[in-house]
Order: C-alpha cells, then structure tokens, then sequence
DNA sequence: ATATGTTTCAAACACTTGTTTACATTGACC
DNA sequence: GGTCAATGTAAACAAGTGTTTGAAACATAT
C-alpha cells in the first residue's frame, strides 16, 4: 500500500484523528487500524500514548519555530521600527507554511493548539510553553517595539486576544469556511482568511487604550 | 450537608469538572462522588452522560439567551445606528451576568463553548446552534446596521474573529488570569478583561477592508 | 549458516468506562 | 395501617481503554 515507515504511519494517523476528535476520544486502536499497523507498535515506537501525542506536536513544532527563528530575523535584526500588519505577517507566514509540510498542516496544527490549551489541567499546555515559548516571546517583543506607547499588560491582553482570534478563525477554519461556502458561494483559502485576520488584528491591537487605569 | 436537591448536585459538580477536564476526561464516577450522589443516579435522572452535558448547557443557555433578548431590545427597538462598542457591550453583559448565576459562571461557560465547538464531529455544536444560533444572528444583524458599509462576507468573518478572542480570553481565562498576576503583580477581575476586550474587537471590527476582492 | 538486534504480531492483561439490574428506602395519599 | 409511585443504593454488566507479553518474522553482519 504505502511505503512510509510504522512510525510515520502512526504519526500521521494519529495527528489527523486528535484534531478531529481530541485526544481522549482517540483511542490508540483508532489509530493503528486507520494506520493499518499493530496495535503495539504504538508502545513499542513512542512507549505511549503520551508520548505519541508529544511526538505529534514535536513534528509541526519543528518546522515552525525552524522558520519562526529564519522569518523574524530580518525584523530583529533592523532596528527600526516595524509595523504592526509586518510582524503579524511574519508571524503567520511560518503557519501557512506548515500547509506543505501536510495538506491542511495549518489548520490541523491550530486545532490541536486549541484542544493542547483547553487540556485536562494543562499539563500539555506547560510542556509546549516550556518548549517552545521563546517564539511566543519574541512576537511579543516585537510587538512591544512596534508600539513602545502601549503599556506592558496592554499587549499582554492584545497579544492574547490576537491568538484567540488565530486559533479559532484557523483552528476551527474547516466548519467556518464550509458556512461561508455555504453562505457566499464561494470557497475561502487559507490564505484568504489570513488576509483578512492581519487588518483585523493590527487594528485590534493598535486600538487606542480606553481602560481607566485604577 | 447540602439541602440541593441530587439532581442539582450533580449539575452543579457536571459543570465545574466539564469546564475543568473537559467531556471526555470527566467520568459519571468522579462527577457522582464530588457531588456525593450514587452512581446510578446520574443515569436515572437525566438518561444518560449525553443528556448531562446538554442538560448543563441548558442552564447556562436558558439564562444567557433570556438576558441577552432582553439586552438586544432597546437596541432593536431603536432605528438609530448604534455604535460597535454599544453592540458589543450589550452582547457581553449577560455573559458577565453569568458569574452570579454562579461564581467563575462566565468562564466556565465559555470554556465548555470552546470544548462543544472542538468536540467529536461537532455533535454538540450542531445541537447548540440548532437551540441558540438566534441570538448569534441578532448579533450579526446588530452589527450589520452599525457598519452597513461593511460587506456581508467581511461582517462573517470578523464576527468569528471577534468570538474567537472572546472564547479564548475568558474560557482560558483563569490560566490568562493567572499569568498576568505572576507578571504583573495585580489580580485581573472579569470586568476588566471585558473592558480590554471591548475596543479592541471595536477597532478590528472596524478596520479599514485592505482585502483585494477577486 | 549462524547469530544478533530490530520490528511485527496476536493474545492477554488489568483497569476504567457508561449503563442496567434488582432490591431498599422514602413519603404522600386514601 | 397499607398502597403506590418516586427516589436512592449496591452490585454487576458488557464494552472499551492503554499497556505488556512472548513468540514469530525480518534484516544485517559475521
């Protein structure tokens, strides 16, 4: 049938059933039938489903703090200052990539982004932010050099609401744009949405501050 | 100890252990003994752990859509245009509204939306939209005649947008909520990030349409 | 060919899951 | 009192879970 190897079998099967279904109703003999491979072979190539589940994220991580590091580097290195809508740019350009590295890479990634933050008392949450935090800094360092105005725990907030609108405009981006198909009769590419996002963002982010400080 | 009666019990043990573990993640028997209830009774009285966690939306969804029709009216009765801001804050109170019908009320709300939305086949989310898309609709209507300059199709996407901050700031909001007082050596109150979330979504909302139309 | 390390496989393991059963207990009403 | 329906309880059920086992198959090198 496929000559990829039982672990890249695995892999693959397993990251595009814990999008679709989450990771605790994916059981492991889910995977290895969609994947056409032993039951153990699971325990044997990851020694368990924890692992698997690391291992999945590890994959797309890899390649988008690889070119995470490579995209900021110009905006770092050049001391002026950046706009907003660039460095947004340059931080999605790395995540529309993940689309070659696997058709609907992207949207798969934010999807188990999403459910990796909303898990059983976030004990994948920390292991992700403990290994791949810095690119979450460094966006938001840019961030702070694009508006020095903007008072740390404004872009703290904005920074997080941003990632919100990311996660679930992207993450959830199947569902919505089959209703926008539906809707508008036409169908929307993921760069399309991307388009749209980075003026809404910028926008959002560069809103003038209205919170009465205490 | 208690004077609730087992069913309330157990609803009130079911939304604290869905919102914090997720669906999946939540057994009958840990809901059953946090709730100091038998076993069976979950199944007696309302069926089935499917029927729970519908039954658990219910609670929140009856309280929320009454308020939010009730908060929509003057709004709707009124032929003026209203301002993004209005319709938005009007949107948000009832969901504030729902941290007295119980404490952390809103967040725990919001995190079992975003967990429905991510669930297995989106079962549950066709269940919610089928019950409550209305006030969704009122929602995008509102906005509709607040920037009737904005096309349709950018109204619908930047009305996911917004939800997607929205979900994402308060359903993870604890976590959030925690992190910015380890920074920032200051506690974060609900009403606060609403009030950093509003202009915010206003400005997205409102940017200026850069997307070239094909 | 023999030996060695790696990979696959079917079967079983111990455990948890949601649900059902059959039997109390309760409390109201005639 | 006794009747009857509603509610609570302990125990068992069948099905599904991740993991482990021990032997088979495979590859590779001596």
């Amino acid at each position: 049938m496929s000559q990829e190897s039982t672990r890249d079998r695995i892999i693959a099967a397993a990251e595009f059933l814990f999008a679709d279904r989450g990771f605790a109703e994916t059981s492991l003999r889910l995977i290895t039938s969609r994947a056409n491979v032993n039951l153990a072979s699971v325990n044997y190539h990851f020694g368990s489903k924890k692992s698997l589940i690391q291992a999945v994220f590890d994959r797309f991580m890899a390649q988008l703090t690889a070119e995470l590091v490579r995209e900021m580097e110009p905006l770092r290195k050049n001391s002026s200052i950046p706009h907003v809508e660039q460095v947004l740019a340059t931080f999605l350009r790395p995540l529309q990539a993940l689309d070659r590295l696997e058709p609907q890479g992207a949207a798969i990634f934010m999807r188990l982004l999403g459910r990796a933050y909303a898990e059983e008392q976030g004990h994948l949450r920390r292991f992700i932010l403990s290994k791949y935090g810095n690119a979450l800094d460094e966006f938001r360092d840019l961030l702070r050099r694009a508006h020095p105005d903007i008072p740390a725990q404004e872009v703290f907030w904005r920074l997080h609401f941003m990632l919100g609108a990311l996660v679930f405009a992207i993450g959830g981006g199947n569902a919505l744009r089959d209703i926008a198909a539906a809707d508008f009769q036409e169908n929307i590419e993921l760069h399309e949405v991307v388009a749209r996002l980075i003026p809404f963002l910028a926008a959002g982010f560069k809103a003038p501050i209205t919170y009465p400080r205490s």
